[in-house]
DNA sequence: TGTCAGATATAACTTTTGGTTATGGGAGGA
DNA sequence: TCCTCCCATAACCAAAAGTTATATCTGACA
């Protein structure tokens, strides 16, 4: 690209119209000086691309030859404007959103549901897989936002947004031995606790505090799901591990028993990370602000 | 096309080069030129398209968005000016000539072939059709250079190049009756003469001359072809009508002889004519050169 | 045939902008 | 901690692109 590229679009416009006078309008400049890009052209081309005609004027072969790949051109760049300007407002484009089970369920559903209705032609991709995995794919630039908890091992160039504390509880039904007793630390080793698999982000929190505290527990069972663990609890099939703001609708009917304990585990955060470099995305500036 | 197309050309070399800094050694202009100029796109744009990165910068998604079709639209550039390059030192393009069947196989074919021999890219393209038809192909600019005799019809806007004066002469063989005879201009009528269709240029000025002195000529033969006429007035069927030039090596070798005539017919103009408005075409222009 | 209308080209001038140098700030590596 | 390698900013300057006014050409028409 020897050529100032502005004069192809000059060229553009007088090819297009077949005068001068009517590109200079088109481009909103004076005749003249469409003219002079005009002769600036092809002096830089070394090659007339005009005939100048009582009319107007009218491509030669050299000028045909040029117009054919320049319209392309122009059109690909015209087109590649309109992409901006539909990413701008929202028109188009992806979000690759990261996120656990439990998360997604428990909370993200519903905000991604409003923001494909807010922004109907965004193309919603969620990724539910496991937090280091999601991180990584974070870090390969295919994961926009990851949501999960802490605490966790996040690489250190990740900005950290906190959405809330969340609080582990043991749950049960109201017909289980343990619903009025005080449990103790040390009882965690013997009971038949239901809990999501050692993956899961949701039970590092928990896992922290039996290390902390040199509890060896024995789950009964883990199980992927945390509405399944909510289940179990319900069918009194053992002591769910769940998160009390998550199933507060069964605390409150009776439905389930949050656990007397002497102890307490610590609140942890849910939150969601994001590269910095990512941050002027404006599909994920939306997200975020309706996360608000 | 809002937006200055030479920031697109900045554009394209930083997210090539993933560096403004290396962009601008490329672009053999300063790192803040560059730096500015990027910034100015942004602006324009309403979009960051880079992350600023310690080593340089990357390309975010609406930047990513972006460069997919500026890539193409620039490569297209690109390819559109090696074109006309590649026109302007002859190694692309096509000429068209017209001309009828005589002028190509006495004047034209080897002109035709040491153009082939100079420029082997360029694509040569012969239409032998009458000349009417072909002033009619050259007015819709389907033929580059188109040539006749004079006298004929010619449009005005047309430029008439004159190449050289050719003059018609009748010709026979050895044992022909006729040879030694002087003819008159009235004696035309009676003779078995060997002519060129009515439609053929080359017969035109002929015609001027019968016309002129109200001569009603009964031609033997009429053949599209004048080296066939050649052939008849050697094969001793009749008298040829043919162009003093372009038998010239019988008539030494005696194998054809000039009649005898105590008129003379006006001698005519070989031309070539081209639209003033096609006079830009470089190979155009070569093969007029070669002419010469 | 003279004049008008509509096209491009040219000239002189002005404004814009793209470019330069110098410099500052931030982050990673020796 | 300093050095180096980026990018960003500031102040300034020269090249360019734009403007207005005018010239030139040609076809149309009275």
């Amino acid at each position: 690209m020897k050529t100032n590229l502005e004069l192809y679009k000059t060229f553009y416009y007088v090819a297009k119209c077949g005068s001068i006078t009517q590109a200079s309008n088109e481009l909103l400049v004076s005749q003249p000086a469409v003219s002079k890009a005009i002769k600036t052209l092809e002096r830089d081309l070394n090659t007339v691309l005009f005939n100048r005609k009582k009319d107007g004027v009218s491509l030669n072969n050299a000028g045909e030859l040029l117009f054919n790949k320049i319209t392309k051109s122009m059109e690909l760049i015209k087109s590649a404007e309109e992409d901006i300007n539909s990413l701008n407002n929202m028109e188009m484009g992806t979000i690759n959103i990261g996120a656990g089970n439990t998360i997604m369920q428990r909370y993200l559903m519903p905000f991604i549901q409003e923001f494909h209705t807010l922004y109907p032609n965004i193309n919603v991709i969620v990724h539910t897989i496991v937090t280091p995995e999601l991180i990584k794919k974070a870090q390969a630039g295919l994961v926009d936002i990851v949501f999960t908890h802490l605490p966790n091992d996040i690489p250190s160039n990740f900005e950290i947004i906190k959405i809330k504390k969340l609080h582990d509880i043991l749950v049960v039904n109201k017909d289980s031995e343990y619903k009025d007793k005080i449990i103790h630390k040390k009882d965690l080793e013997h009971l038949p606790l239901v809990l999501l698999p050692l993956t899961a982000s949701n039970r590092k929190n928990f896992d922290k505090f039996c290390i902390q505290n040199n509890i060896v527990i024995h789950p009964q069972m883990e199980i992927g799901n945390d509405l399944i663990i909510e289940e179990c609890a319900l069918g009194g099939l053992g002591i769910g591990l769940v998160v009390k703001e998550y199933v507060q609708k069964r605390l409150e009917n009776k439905e389930l028993f949050e656990l007397n304990t002497s102890f307490k585990i610590e609140e942890k955060d849910l939150v969601c990370i994001v590269d910095p470099n990512r941050k002027n995305n404006i599909i994920l500036k939306n997200f975020i602000k309706l996360l608000k």
